[in-house]
This record gives structure tokens, C-alpha cells and sequence, in this order.
DNA sequence: GACTCCTGTGAAGGCTTTGTGAACGGGATG
DNA sequence: CATCCCGTTCACAAAGCCTTCACAGGAGTC
């Protein structure tokens, strides 16, 4: 369960925000100047930020600064101007991703589940991933639907694992073949598909509808997000 | 074919270090200091750093932060301290793996493989083409046009990425073809101008006044720039 | 304004890609 | 050595998509 600290002094972009994320399975708090936005992020320890830096009083580049004074909670910021954005992030101020107004929702959901994605795998470990309601866990090679235990074999598990790591992502079956085995040479690429089909059947509650594994015609397979 | 740049000012280590990276298939290019690096780096692009933090002079990490001023790139660090290696990867100096002095060659291949193999997969970021309010996300082949999700089949989606690339230029059918198909002989011209029609139809407000996909009468087609 | 060439468009055929059940063979297990 | 489990392969059916064609409508040229 995440938390995301959303800082923004116009009401309406928080409260749309706040639903994706809450959509998203995000715990959502809001902060509307930077002044509460540094002390909210002291006290409920986001895992988080998106902050617009169009803020009236403290300038949204102090907000961060001060932020990172005492933590390196990642930050996703929302900004009016393109050409300015490239410049904040990765630069002295540490955004870790940006989007530009006006921004779809959606994006900026995505945006932020990149950069927690990222943070984690830099960190020790992604140890058990999520996506919306499926669980993978790895070090124990179990996996969730639903809460519904799901029993995989080997490849199956290695074969939804990659898919889980990038949600959305489409994979090609010679990419899936690589990740399962090291190299994608020597092997049928239809053997995917027979993986794809096993893995329905125990993971999809209507395997002819799939809800997870989505096929993309002429290219792959990808996991559905959200 | 992969081009590494290799920063140490130890000459024996260098040339332990190249050897072993060609014999692995790498081009290998090599700095003995920090100024040297940032100045190969920004010249031939490398794949991959491998830097040793023991630099002379200039400090690794500073180096590390130049690098990531306006480039991504995936370094792998060398350090002599072992308790000091988890903290730099990660973190905020931003490497992506680490060997501990002494290390054997081998390893740090098999490191540089790992590495480039989960930049790979993780292809994030770059990967996204915009122009003016469409969006084509190349990873997860999907396609927003003012934030509508647009829904294309493969050779639309391709046929649609290659005029993305270049907003303004003008493409013939016979370009357009060669993008789709990867040779541009055997195939009805005619069957672009059908390809663009249904792009059309999904993706513009108005299909019969396109705002997005120009025709350019007597030569081709081209994506409308920003 | 007339003529010609080029482009827009709808429908249909045929091909490619995917879903699926079954069978084969290898490796592990007992 | 017999058995079981699993990964792969095959064949066929179904679904999705690309191309093609014919005709109508525009654009460009003189």
C-alpha cells in the first residue's frame, strides 16, 4: 500500500488527481501550499510527491529543496512550461519525472508508477510486485489473483514475472523467450503462446475474456495496468 | 554491437578490463580520468561506464553527476570499499551495479551484461514521441491524441510512428511502405493511402479535414508539426 | 472552365496471426 | 525402471488484418 503526497493549490486538479490514484490503489494525502506540503511530507512520510510548481508564495524548486534536506522521497512534478521541464529533472533539483499541463490523468498515474517502479528496483528489492489486484510475489514464487492463490510452474512463473515487471509494456515473443531463457534463439515462439494459454487458464477467472494477459495482435502479449 | 568506456587511472586495470570486454563482444574506449570521461562520454556515446571511484583529482561521484546531467547512461561503478558500494548504488549518486576491489574480470562482465540487459527491458522514458497533443508511446504501442486513447492495429501503428519521428517531413508511399515492411518492393502503393484513411478515422476529430495526417498532393504524406 | 491525374472511401477476398487441444519426449522422482 | 510433470511442438479452427479494386470526389494545370 503506497502513499502519495499531492501538492497543488488549485482544487480541482487535486481532487482529480486524488481519484486516479485512489483508483490506482494509491493512499492519497493532499497539501495545497508548500509551506503544508514540507510538513505533511514530514509527518506521513510519502512514498511520493507530485507537486505543481505553479504554487503562489514559496517557489515550488525551495519546496523540494527543503524536502530533500532531510529525505530523498522521490518527486514527480507538474509544470506549465515543456521547455523548462527537461531542465528539472535530473538537474540540481532531483524531480524524478515531470508532466506538462495540461496532463490526462492517466499519464500522470503512470508517470508515478514508473518512478516507484524505478526507485525500487534501485533499492534492494522489488521483492513482491503488483499490478491492481495480481501479486508476484518472488522470492517465495507465489502468485496472487484477486487474493486467489494461483499455482504456476517454473516458466510460467518467469514468464508472468517479466510481463508484471513492466505493466503495459507489450513484450514480443522473442523478448519473453529471452527473459525466460537467456536467449531467444532455439525455440518455437509459439511455445509462448501455449505458455500464455496455461497461464489463463489458472489465472483468469474468464480465460476466453483474459483480464491480465492481454494479446496484441501482430506484435505480443502485454500485462494489462491498472 | 556495444560500446563500453572504461575510467581508471590504473593502466593494468584497464587493460584487464578491456581484454575481457572485447573477448565479450564489447567495443571497449578508454578514460584515465574524470575530465577524460566526461569528454568521451559526451563524444561516442558509450552503452555503458564502468568507473572507478578511486579517481585522482575530479571525485567519482562528481563525475557520475556530470554524466547525468544530459544523459542516462548505465554505469557500474568500482570501489575499494565494500560498506561504502550498497550506498552508492541506488541512491542518490544514481550507479546501477558495483564490484568491490579486488574483482575478477569475469564478474564485472557479467555484471555489464546484467546491467545492459535490465536497461533494456526497462526501456522507459525515451521511448515516448510527441507532437503538439499526440502522443505515441513506442514500448506499450498505444497512442493518445489530446488524451484520447486511440486504438490502432500493427502496420497503422508503425505507418504512424515513422511520420511521428519527423513531424513536417514529407513522406512518399514508397518511404512509408519500406517503414512498414522493411523493403519497400512488391506492394500496391495504394494500400498506404487506405492505411492512412483508417488511421484518419480514428484518430481525427474531423476525417474529412485532417488535423494530424496531411496529404502533400503529387508526393506523399506527412504528420502536421506542432 | 475543362481535362487529367491524384486521392478518399467502402467493401470483400485472402492471408497472417492467435487460440486451443492433444501428443511427444526429456528429465526428475520414487 | 516406471511414472509423473512439464516444456515444446503440431494441426486445425477462429479471429483479425492487409491488400486490392472500383468508383467518386478533389486538386492541379493549361
Amino acid at each position: 500500500m503506497r502513499t502519495v503526497l499531492v501538492v497543488d493549490d488549485e482544487l480541482q486538479i487535486t481532487r482529480l488527481v486524488r481519484d486516479y490514484l485512489e483508483h490506482a490503489g494509491f493512499v492519497v494525502a493532499i497539501a495545497s501550499d508548500g509551506p503544508g506540503a514540507i510538513a505533511a511530507a514530514r509527518q506521513i512520510k510519502p512514498d511520493l510527491i507530485v507537486l505543481d510548481l505553479g504554487l503562489p508564495g514559496l517557489d515550488g524548486l525551495d519546496v523540494i529543496r527543503s524536502l530533500r534536506v532531510n529525505s530523498n522521497v522521490p518527486v514527480v512534478v507538474i509544470t506549465a512550461r515543456a521547455d523548462e521541464a527537461d531542465r528539472i529533472v535530473g538537474l540540481e533539483i532531483g524531480a524524478d519525472d515531470y508532466v506538462v499541463k495540461p496532463f490526462s490523468p492517466k499519464e500522470l498515474v503512470a508517470r508515478v508508477r514508473a518512478v516507484l517502479r524505478r526507485v525500487d528496483l534501485a533499492g534492494e528489492g522489488a521483492e513482491v510486485l503488483r499490478a491492481g489486484d495480481l501479486v508476484v510475489d518472488i522470492p517465495r514464487r507465489e502468485v496472487k489473483a484477486s487474493g486467489r492463490a494461483v499455482d504456476l510452474t517454473p516458466t510460467e512463473f518467469d514468464l508472468l514475472q517479466t510481463l508484471v515487471r513492466q505493466p503495459g509494456r507489450v513484450f514480443t515473443r522473442g523478448q519473453l523467450l529471452e527473459a525466460i531463457h537467456g536467449v531467444a534463439f532455439d525455440s518455437y515462439e509459439r511455445a509462448i503462446d501455449a505458455h500464455i494459454k496455461n497461464i489463463r487458464r489458472k489465472l483468469e477467472p474468464e480465460p476466453q475474456r483474459p483480464r491480465y494477459l492481454i494479446t496484441v495482435h501482430g506484435v505480443g502479449y502485454k500485462l494489462a495496468d491498472a
